[in-house]
DNA sequence: CCCGGCTTGGAAAGCGCTTTCCTTTTGCGT
DNA sequence: ACGCAAAAGGAAAGCGCTTTCCAAGCCGGG
């Protein structure tokens, strides 16, 4: 920027000024020229790191997923960047690959380059100890100005874009049930991650409300993956094979668990078993059969992210609720 | 760290020399103890922008991709964050969503940051101006001390991870052969795509060399999309019926083909034609019926292209070649 | 016609680090 | 014991910006 002054012949102070200006000093018409084409023919390249130290704020907001290559946070992390640009914001983003310790560590990292923002895409997890560390990091980086938003129940203080887990949970279940299925299995996830933990809920809850609980050896757990589901189901429907209907907890899962049925057992779908996903990812639509999924808004749930990330700092935390929807697509049928 | 040094009782040039020191200083045993004593008491958290002011240079890397939702962009993404990890490097992702501009405008921002390298994950183009601006862009870049590598064909003087895009269209066209096909179509991409052109090119060479060079109106363009695949292969196929199977140049569109033969044209796959698709994403196999596609190491593909930002500059642009293999499940048959 | 107030340009003091260059210690050979 | 080299700590000069504070220059009102 030295090198443009001169060559306008300015002062390094008005170069700046006409260059990252933030507005509140203006300089002349003659002068502005000047410096801009100096820019221009020196081919000047702002130096961001330079900025956000002499500013001690940065442009760059950070994104912590579980995993890139998930539909999920794909579509999350869309909306997200989407909204971003917008913003003129950079993304930078880490997956955890789902090691619990790695959120921690990236959440530092963040912390050390001086991010804006960060968001928690991923589930939070039920284990005290380490949401307990996790807390500690966020308000150290709250107390360094930056703002952090979680998509997902992370805790009652925290910026949140929430999804209707537990309501979805339900409406999975009263499909089921409305279209007469009495015997509903669970495809779960790990126990320990938050999101798996409501939905089930809300599915257990809308059953008792159905007045048929749900019985303990009609929920099985798998990894949150494909492989998980297709195991998961596998293993559920050959130890209670009178089951009618699975609720899967989410829908790579739900892709896993219609290969098992299919190809594991012969069990067809929905004919012999009704089977709903949750998410509604892109390529649902497109599996054999197509799948009825409970519809989470993920897009919008990466906008709406940043767009919190962008509303000054505020006395409460802010939530923005978000709403699922149940589709019914050609892997449920009427019993 | 001024307060961790003043902490410790040292000076600052030694604090900085136990926190973050290159290695090539040592510091005593018992200072260096004090020091990080110190840090972890105060809990200071480096600033990674003064850093790479003072070092002049940075530890992010870019990865400029078309779209992070595009599970094709999501494996690569995948790949490149699990090695950027390894080497704890951070990765900023842009997402251009196809906007031919925002790549240009992208670079430029990931220099402004000073990021250490950038991986162009997208496919190039044959727009020729557009390719000058980047390669000037890319070259300042350069300059500048960062790191350039494509993922897929851009220029002949750039590191690149070359994907078997060719040979790939090739084997996909004889595996058809093979399989008794002689009327075949192709679903193609944007032509200025040049991953497209590749593949095309790669499927027309192979079919001429069987005699049976590709009739203009047996290939028909539509976007990069599932929208796009849909219509384009309907269009092909109500316009030249007697097309026995399909070659579709990527995945997605492949989905959205399957949909559009089965509901708007009820033509069964693949009794009634056969489909074959590109790059074996990781919801190929769930397809219904299973698709059949021509797999590319997209994971690889991105890994490959950390490890080639690591490398010393080098004299020679450097290349890493990655296969192409055929895979076949359920959408291809015998005629 | 002069003076206060407003506008606009410039000088300079940081922002939080790294690293060069000195200075002081320490260890060793003879 | 002495001298010398190597090792280890510290002072200070930047890195490329932003922004505060000053100094001019300009306007209109008295």
């Amino acid at each position: 920027m030295q090198q443009v002054a001169h060559h306008a012949g300015v002062s390094l102070a008005t170069a700046s000024r006409v260059l990252h200006g933030s507005g509140s000093r203006t300089v002349g018409e003659e002068l502005r020229r000047r410096v801009e084409a100096a820019a221009q023919e020196l081919r000047y390249v702002s130096n961001a790191p330079a900025q956000a130290l002499a500013r001690a704020t940065s442009s760059v907001v950070g994104l912590i997923v579980h995993d890139v290559a998930d539909p999920y946070f794909g579509a999350i992390a869309a909306g997200a960047m989407r909204a971003a640009r917008e913003q003129r914001l950079m993304v930078m983003i880490a997956a955890t690959f789902r090691e619990p310790g790695l959120e921690l560590e990236y959440l530092r990292g963040l912390r050390a380059q001086r991010a804006r923002a960060v968001i928690l895409a991923g589930s939070g997890t039920a284990d005290a100890a380490a949401t307990a560390e996790l807390a500690e990091e966020i308000a150290g980086f709250e107390a360094d100005g930056g703002r952090v938003v979680c998509i997902g129940e992370r805790g009652p203080d925290l910026d949140t874009v929430a999804m209707a887990n537990r309501a979805g949970g339900g409406l999975a279940v009263r499909g089921l049930w409305e279209l007469g299925h009495r015997r509903i299995g669970v495809v779960s996830g790990p126990s320990e991650l938050l999101t798996v933990r409501h939905r089930l809920d809300g599915a257990r809850r809308a059953l008792r409300a159905l007045g048929a609980p749900l019985p303990l050896r009609a929920v099985v757990e798998g990894d949150f993956t494909r492989a998980g589901g297709r195991a998961a189901a596998v293993r559920l429907m050959t130890e209670q094979p009178d089951l009618g209907a699975l609720l899967v907890l989410n829908d790579v899962m739900a892709a896993g668990a219609l290969a098992g049925l299919r190809d594991d057992l012969g069990l067809a779908v929905p004919t012999r078993v009704s089977v709903v996903g949750f998410d509604d990812v892109p390529f649902a639509a497109d599996l054999s059969p197509a799948l009825s999924t409970v519809r989470l808004p993920l897009e919008q749930a990466g906008e709406a992210a940043v767009g919190l990330l962008l509303e000054p700092p505020g006395d409460a935390p802010r939530r923005v609720e978000l709403a699922a929807e149940l589709v019914l697509r050609d892997s449920t049928a009427a019993v």
